[in-house]
RNA sequence: GCCCCCAUCGUCUAGUGGCCUAGGACACCGCCCUUUCAAGGCGGCGGCGGGGAUUCGAAUUCCCCUGGGGGCACCA
C-alpha cells in the first residue's frame, strides 16, 4: 500500500472519462471500460469524468440517460465530474456544449484548417459505392476543398447547407502512442478530410470528442478497441486546433461464445439484466476487471481496494476476451458465501423487493429471510437461487416429477412418513438439534442410512430434491407445517392412484 | 477493395530467450467428505494456428501465410 501512495505523488493530475452515447443500457463492456477508467482514476487519485455523448439527436434517450447512471451508481462507479454532481469543466452533455464546438470550427474555418462542403450525402454514398467497386481506397475526395470563393456563394444561394470537414494532410503519418498497443501508423491518405460538423449544425463524434477531451484537460483516454482507428483523427484535430492530446489506451473487446462481439444475441448484455439476475456488484467487478486484466499468475480476488492499489494499463492484455458467464456466476457464489450473513439476508430483501419474485416471504407467521439465510448461504450463487431455494417455505408444496417420482420409489417410504411424523408430533423441543438426535436414532432403529431416511421427509416436505439441511429446514418450517406435509404425503403414497410401475 | 488490430488448454489468463517435460482459475471427468444438492479437499483430461528466419537455445524476436475482429458514415 505504501508503495502505491509513494508513486500517486506525481500523478495527482490524472483526469480520465467514461463517455457512454445514451442510446440504451449500459452494456457489459461499456461497464468495463468504465471500470478500468474508474481503476485508473482511483489508482492515481485522479478525477473520474462522466461524459454523454448525446449528439446523435435521434437515438439518444432520457430514458437511456437514467439507466446508464443508476447502472454506475449500483456498479459502485462514482464519478467526480459529471451529470448530477458537475464540476469545473462542465457542462457534461454535448448538447450543451454546442457553442464551444461552434467556436472550433469557426477558428478552423477562419484559419483555412477546415472548409464547407456542400456535397449532398446521396452524391456521397455514390462516390463511395463506386470507388468500393473499383477498389479504390474509399476515401473523401476533397471535391469541396478547393471551391471558389464564387461557387460556395452561388451553392449557399441556391439553398445548400454545408457541411464542414477538415482539411486532413494528404502525405505523410500520423502516429498513435497507445499504452496497450505501442505506436501504430496511419496514413494520412487514408483518413480523407472528415466531417466535423453536420450540415443541420451538430458536431461529429470525432470533433466533440476531441474537443471535449482537450477541453476537459483529459490526461488518459481508455476505452474500446473500435476507437483506435478513428485516434489518429482526432489527434489531427487536436494539432490544427493547437490542444494538447491525451494519451491513449485501447481496450480489447468483449465477445460472445461464438467469438463475436458480444451484443444483445447473445442474451444478457446489459448491467441492468445482470442486476436482475441477482449478480453482487463486487462479483462482477471483479470478474470484469480480469476480463483483460491481471495481476499474476495467481491471483483471482481482488477486493475493490485490491484492484485500485493493483490495477495498471500496462498489465491489460491486446486480446478479445470471451465472456463466461459460468465463471461470473462461480465467483459470485463465492461472493455470497463469504459475505457477512446479515448483509447478504439485506440484499437477499432487497433483491426479492426489486424483483417482485412469487413467494414472497416475510409475511404474518411465515419465516423470514435472515431466518432462511443461513439455510442456503452456501448453496446460493444468485440472488435469484434463494427463492428457488426456499420457495416452499411459503408456499404450498409443488411436487417437482423428478422429485415425486423418487417419493414414489423409495423403499419403506410410508413406514418411514409415519414414524417420521410421530416423532415431530411428540417431540419436546422443535429444534434442529433435537431433530437431528430423534431422527437419527429412528434411521437406527429401521436399520435405514440417514441420507435414505431423510429422503422422502425431504421430498414430503419441499416437493424437492434438493433443500437446505433436513433438520433445519423442518425446524425452521415448524412442527404444524411439517407434520402436515408428511401425513399429506403419505396418503399420497396410500391412495390408489398412486400406483407406479 | 484499402487501412488497422489480434492470435498460449473449450473459456479467462501467467509467461517477456534458457527457471516451461508451459503455471493458475472456470468448465468437464474421477475419488474423498456428506442427510439430498451445493460447497470443500485430492487427482485427472486439456493448449503455445501453420511455415520460414535469427540464436548454442525459442510460447517468448523478425518475416510470410492462415484465421478472427475493427474501421473506411453528415452513427458513436
Amino acid at each position: 500500500m505504501s508503495v502505491v501512495d509513494k508513486r500517486e505523488e506525481n500523478s495527482a493530475s490524472v483526469r480520465v472519462r467514461f463517455a457512454p452515447s445514451p442510446t440504451g443500457h449500459l452494456h457489459i463492456g461499456g461497464a468495463r471500460t468504465a471500470l478500468y477508467n474508474w481503476l485508473f482514476a482511483r489508482r492515481h487519485r485522479g478525477v473520474f469524468v462522466l461524459r454523454l455523448e448525446d449528439t446523435d439527436l435521434e437515438r439518444s434517450t432520457e430514458e437511456a440517460v437514467r439507466q446508464i447512471i443508476d447502472s454506475l451508481r449500483w456498479l459502485g462507479l462514482d464519478w467526480d465530474e459529471g451529470p448530477e454532481v458537475e464540476g469545473g469543466f462542465g457542462p457534461y452533455r454535448q448538447t450543451e456544449r454546442a457553442g464551444l464546438y461552434r467556436r472550433a470550427a469557426e477558428r478552423l474555418i477562419a484559419e483555412e484548417k477546415a472548409f464547407y462542403c456542400y456535397c449532398l450525402p446521396e452524391e456521397l454514398e455514390a462516390e463511395r459505392t463506386r470507388a468500393r467497386a473499383a477498389g479504390r481506397p474509399v476515401v473523401y475526395q476533397g471535391r469541396c476543398r478547393g471551391l471558389s470563393e464564387a461557387d460556395a456563394q452561388k451553392l449557399k444561394d441556391e439553398g445548400h447547407r454545408p457541411a464542414i470537414r477538415l482539411k486532413t494532410p494528404t502525405a505523410g503519418k500520423t502516429v498513435v502512442h497507445d499504452i496497450i498497443r505501442g505506436a501504430v501508423e496511419f496514413d494520412n491518405a487514408q483518413l480523407g478530410d472528415f466531417i466535423l460538423v453536420r450540415s443541420s449544425g451538430t458536431p461529429t463524434y470525432n470533433f466533440a470528442a476531441a474537443v471535449d477531451d482537450a477541453s476537459m484537460k483529459i490526461t488518459h483516454v481508455i476505452r474500446g478497441d473500435d476507437h483506435l482507428p478513428n485516434t489518429p483523427r482526432q489527434l489531427l484535430l487536436m494539432e490544427a486546433l493547437d490542444l494538447e492530446p491525451p494519451k491513449y489506451a485501447h481496450l480489447p473487446l468483449i465477445l460472445g461464445p461464438d467469438r463475436s462481439p458480444l451484443s444483445k444475441r447473445h442474451g444478457d448484455v446489459s448491467v441492468d439484466e445482470f442486476r436482475s439476475r441477482g449478480f453482487l456488484p463486487e462479483a462482477l467487478r471483479n470478474y470484469l476487471a480480469l476480463l483483460g486484466w491481471s495481476l499474476d499468475d495467481k491471483t483471482t480476488f481482488f477486493s475493490t481496494e485490491d484492484l485500485v492499489g493493483k490495477f495498471s494499463l500496462e498489465r491489460v492484455g491486446c486480446t478479445a476476451a470471451v465472456f463466461d458467464t459460468g465463471k461470473l456466476v462461480w465467483m459470485n457464489g463465492h461472493y455470497i458465501r463469504n459475505m457477512d450473513e446479515r448483509r447478504l439476508a439485506g440484499q437477499i430483501e432487497d433483491y426479492v423487493k426489486r424483483t417482485r419474485l412469487a413467494g414472497l416471504p416475510g409475511k404474518a407467521g411465515r419465516p423470514r429471510v435472515p431466518e432462511l439465510t443461513p439455510l442456503v448461504q452456501e448453496k446460493m450463487k444468485t440472488l435469484a437461487d434463494f427463492v428457488i431455494l426456499t420457495d416452499f417455505f411459503f408456499l404450498p408444496v409443488n411436487f417437482e416429477e423428478k422429485a415425486l417420482a423418487r417419493l414414489k420409489s423409495a423403499e419403506r417410504a410410508v413406514e418411514i412418513l409415519k414414524a417420521t411424523a410421530e416423532i415431530l408430533s411428540s417431540l419436546p423441543v422443535f429444534d434442529a438439534e433435537s431433530l437431528e438426535v430423534s431422527l437419527r436414532a429412528a434411521a437406527s432403529r429401521m436399520s435405514v442410512k440417514v441420507g435414505k431416511f431423510l429422503e422422502p421427509v425431504r421430498i414430503a416436505v419441499s416437493g424437492k430434491a434438493v433443500t437446505p439441511g433436513m433438520f433445519e429446514t423442518l425446524s425452521v418450517l415448524g412442527r404444524e407445517k411439517s407434520v402436515n406435509r408428511i401425513k399429506a404425503a403419505q396418503q399420497l403414497l396410500q391412495s390408489p392412484g398412486s400406483n407406479q410401475d
